[in-house]
DNA sequence: AATTATAGTGCAATGGAAGTGCATTAACTT
DNA sequence: AAGTTAATGCACTTCCATTGCACTATAATT
């Protein structure tokens, strides 16, 4: 049994040969990717097939969801640095609105927020747009 | 001439019945509302008409829209202390996953953020989900 | 190994929101 | 009042998210 499939099992994910082959697509972005990206990516699969595969991986903690303004959702593994269920512990999110390529930025933390009275944070999306590194040409 | 066309005379909007009203509506609220509740308030007018109307009060500042990621645009009025254009000058808003209201919490800064060399900010959106403190009940 | 149950996949269709083109109407200008 | 420009309403399109149902593959049971 290979890498993935352990990890897939490990999140109780049966592995499926979709589920790995889609894991593995995400593995090799290094960007958060968009459904319409994934389906392009596996033309022969049905789009469905990949909403579920994506949806089920982020129920179960595999990919995380980014909402970066688009208004399209975008998914992107959650790293072992990335404990997207554990407050304080977020990550925050760069959309470029040149590329409209958006990236994670697992080690800028996100930070405490301060509320007022009767306000309960359960979860925080700082999402940042702009230019990127690979389009300001620095 | 009333305040409310005073206020957008002075945003170069010209004020027809319509926006007027449109206006007037978004004053009442005390949360941002999305397009759908301003057609829901205005069942005479075209959605249409409503949705270029937000889109002219937001190309010049009279409502900053905003993306609390429920996937569907929400809009709020400037209010004086929020100068949307000026950077660092970003407000915070949260969410209720309870009664799905987004407010504004326009005294609530959002901090500087550093980011990697090579990506240029130019804005920010951060949104915190959790209870309201009208849902908390505290 | 065959049978049953459960989970995954594919196809078709729906729904919701955003956005556009064009004709009509209202509002300003001279 | 005539002409120009902006605003409005209607119809339509597009895009993504989501669901229902049938079919297939996988796992469990006998």
């Amino acid at each position: 049994m290979n890498e993935i499939d352990k990890k897939l099992l490990d999140k109780e994910v049966r592995p499926t040969a979709m589920r790995t082959l889609v894991y593995q697509q995400l593995a090799k972005q290094n960007t958060a990717v968009a459904l319409t990206d994934i389906e392009l990516a596996f033309t022969k699969a049905d789009r469905t097939t990949l909403y579920r595969t994506v949806k089920t991986f982020e129920e179960k903690g595999i990919v995380h969801q980014i909402d970066d303004g688009t208004g399209i959702s975008k998914y992107a593994l959650c790293e072992p640095g990335c404990n997207c269920e554990i407050e304080n512990d977020l990550h925050l999110h760069f959309h470029c609105s040149n590329c409209d390529k958006t990236v994670c930025l697992t080690e800028h933390k996100i930070p405490q927020i301060s509320l007022p009275d009767g306000y309960v944070a359960e979860d925080v999306n700082l999402v940042v747009k702009g230019i990127c590194s690979d389009c300001s040409g620095s």
